[in-house]
DNA sequence: ATCATTTATGCAACCGATTGCAGTGTCAAT
DNA sequence: ATTGACACTGCAATCGGTTGCATAAATGAT
């Protein structure tokens, strides 16, 4: 591979002028900078990203950490990440914890020494560590609430209780909440604000929560939702939702004329059939606007600290309908 | 961030010594090497990835490239690359193509300066523009057959001929293939196997091809399906057939009464109503080999080339049935 | 013509590791 | 006591860039 030596020699200039064509043009004559970059095209060089790291203590590079890449809300923020970030010459590592904290925490540590900041989706690992990593590099948190970081927010709470009042405007009286696990953040906006707004309506509430939010365990929890003998529901994710939707057509009971269901995210889109009724992520917007996060910290190293909350809206579709009488 | 001359200073021994400790141990007395990592472990030292790989030229990453994080098949590929790299120490970056070739080879160029070799599931980008890079390079190739390379290969045929196979049982004699881009090697297996499987079977087949593989094409290619007669259909992966599924389902043609469908992929598990006969794809043994096959070609350069086939599967759920008569 | 500025480039130290080679110390054999 | 072998550790060069400072050349002011 070609070095900047070499670019040096071929162009009768020393090797600063050649890395000064490169990172600071300005500095150089024009007639200079252009003659350096037609040697080095010519022999195809490229900086190597190592050494130039080496020197500058900057790497290009930022991480991503998610729980499960499976799960159809990541691959769109995934997406969005690394394409604001390539627009931005970073390169993104990905690591997928399989909804570890012990691997969330090692991926951290394994990606720490080449990146130059983090954007972490990481329900599980622990806030203390989190902030002992904040100390070495600058950390954007999505869905996650944690004072003096960065942090993305997705204000389901908002979507929920448009949700609640969707259906109690339907006659639905008696509603379950089939939510996530207890530590995510979003699993404690949305439990709250379904709470709140049952009482605020009237309404009673069943609320569950799946240690682990997946298409069988909504599936598996059809039981406990007729049991409970709810005319509605409001799953934590469209995965569960698509689960309980499927076992309760299933069952003979057919949704939405006997039973109502709302999801959250719009992962699936129309996939369904009945089409469900569900609360919009912006994930697409939320991976973007992390990496926007991330490169203001790591231009201003003071502003370390910032909180941005992102809308979501009840998008209607086809598995809600008045309760049955 | 400590450095190795930190950990020299305080363990009292030189830099040299502090690299073995880590790199090569059996150079140095176990007294000295349990000296050096207890005061590593004190003060927080990690190697500088940068300034090792400067030297060694090893970066211990590399890099995965694929088409559309959010095509559901790639997922479970993704989370398997990722996983396996991680046992052997490598991180993985990660890039999404939007299926554009002058995309994937942006990105291959982009992470060139630091990673050890590629993963590509790149079915658009031309085979020159792949030769040049594996010139500077290991590349792994999934699903593409570039002779000289290491390539992973899902034997979809052998699937493709079960599923005529099964059709044609079920009495069907008017069968109809919904194929992907035409660029795709598993397009081109997928086509020609159906062809020479329907002409073996006394089948009538008829084929298209969707310059893109998704959800709303299956959805928009119901016309052209209905308007060929067919009484059943393959489609190139699970999510057209989904798209076919519903759209048919919306215009009144039940499945499987009145019409079969297969998919490709397995990647929604029983989640459609019904549920999709599908054939399988082992995206994360591919993802686990695809790992393999490159670790092969970091350690013995000289053995660049390999070709291995993954076996598929007919699997059968809830969207066949006989024939209408 | 002289001196002060400005502009363009080079010199050389530095980033943090690795590694070939040399040096020191220990021990056994002669 | 001398020598050789071996085990352990240090010296210093090196990887490929970046950058503060010095220098040389060009320009402008007097």
């Amino acid at each position: 591979m070609p070095t900047i030596a070499g670019v040096a020699d071929l162009a009768g200039v020393s090797r600063a002028t050649v890395s000064r064509a490169f990172t600071r043009p300005e500095m150089l004559s024009e007639e200079t900078v252009r003659r350096v970059k037609e040697v080095a095209d010519e022999i195809g060089y490229r900086p190597n990203r190592a050494a130039r790291a080496l020197s500058t203590g900057q790497h290009g590079n930022i991480a991503l950490i998610v729980p499960d890449i499976a799960n159809p809300f990541f691959p769109p923020l995934i997406r969005a990440v690394q394409a604001r970030a390539d627009e931005a010459g970073l390169s993104v590592f990905l690591g997928d914890s399989d909804e570890d904290p012990a691997r969330e925490d090692r991926l951290i540590g394994r990606f720490m020494p080449q990146v130059d900041g983090f954007v972490l989706a990481c329900p599980r690992l622990s806030q203390a560590a989190i902030q002992a990593h904040a100390r070495h590099r600058p950390i954007v948190l999505i869905n996650r609430d944690i004072a003096g970081l960065s942090r993305i927010l997705i204000d389901s709470a908002r979507g929920v209780v448009a949700a609640m009042r969707h259906l109690h405007g339907l006659g639905h009286r008696r509603i379950a909440y089939l939510g996530g696990p207890d530590v995510s953040w979003a699993q404690q906006q949305r439990d709250l604000a379904v709470r709140q707004s049952a009482s605020e309506l009237g309404a009673s509430i069943e609320t569950l929560s799946l240690p682990r939010a997946t298409f069988e365990a909504g599936f598996a929890s059809a039981d406990a939702i007729v049991a409970s003998q709810a005319t509605a529901a409001i799953a934590f994710d469209d995965l569960v939702a698509e689960g309980l939707l499927i076992q309760l057509t299933e069952r003979g009971i057919p949704v939405p004329d006997a039973f109502s269901i709302i999801g959250c995210d719009d992962a699936l889109g129309p996939r369904t059939r009945p089409a469900l009724t569900t609360i919009s992520s912006p994930a697409r917007e939320a991976g973007l606007e992390s990496v926007e996060a991330l490169m203001e910290n790591l231009q201003y190293p003071a502003r370390r600290s910032s909180r941005r909350m992102m809308e979501t809206a009840l998008i209607l579709r086809g598995s809600t309908a008045a309760a049955p009488s």
